[in-house]
DNA sequence: CATAAGCTTAGACTTTATCTAAGCTTTGAT
DNA sequence: ATCAAAGCTTAGATAAAGTCTAAGCTTATG
């Protein structure tokens, strides 16, 4: 299982002449450590438990960073950006009721049927995701 | 093919005890007319043609009510809400180079096999965007 | 330890979308 | 055709999410 870590991000970071500074180890911190697909407020929030001071522009510059280097990845869910730090290639699922998106084993779904697209279209990769009810919200209906 | 009809919307507005404003009429046949995904500023200067006192408030208004109404939906393109009056089930693709959404029909990918999601989830729906060149510019980059 | 490059900060700014209050338009009844 | 009630539109204020800037500070390196 594959996962944004500590030792890649240093690693780029030697790689590119970037510097290593706290602020950035902490979004990594949090970022590996959480479970869930969090907004750039909610890693604001997190980072500002450790430093007060710091400012959201960090905290978007860092994680955009992130994402160009394919370390992170962003998902939209009703038009607000997400960040997801599993690296597998996975899914998604959303539901309707609570909003939560989780992650889907891209095992889960049986392989990519053949697509017989117009013209010259390269396709180079997918997103799916799938929509409905979570097993607690499925729960609390069926009661 | 089926798309945002004007009877749709009429039968619809009777049947809700709306009314039938001539704003509303205008949003409704650019998005009729219109190829491709506008965005909620697209369809504003559509309307201003006609209408140049018209508020974004209403287009607003108009898009959020039809999209509730299941007569048109909204997809999300590089954290942009862009409008989709096909109604028809497809799938999307986006251009990597140009960024151009094209709709996919849904026959031209092929039927969906089995997922096998943990726990009791109900799949209620799924979305399908495929990500790559389209056809202009993957010629473009092969000369 | 000094330097250069890069980073962080606070706050202004931009974009996209929603809310509000006042006046106007549509609809259905007369 | 006319009127009242409900609903709609408008302009502008407001909100939310993200980006940009200038100044000062921190990191990496020799």
């Amino acid at each position: 299982m594959k996962r944004l870590a500590t030792q890649d991000v240093t690693d780029l970071i030697r790689a590119r002449g970037l510097k290593l500074t706290p602020q950035r180890l902490a979004i990594v911190e949090y970022l590996q450590a959480c479970s869930g697909h969090p907004t750039a407020e909610d890693v604001w929030k997190a980072v500002n438990a450790k430093f007060p001071m710091a400012s959201r522009a960090t905290v978007y510059n860092t994680l955009n960073w992130l994402r160009e280097s394919e370390l992170l990845s962003e998902i939209q869910q009703d038009g607000v950006a997400r960040f997801d730090p599993n690296l597998d290639p996975h899914h998604h699922f959303v539901c309707r009721a609570c909003g939560r998106v989780e992650d889907v084993d891209y095992d889960a779904v049986a392989p990519w049927p053949q697509c017989t697209l117009p013209d010259r279209h390269v396709i180079e990769g997918f997103d799916l995701t799938l929509r409905g009810l979570c097993a607690n919200c499925a729960a609390v209906a069926a009661s």
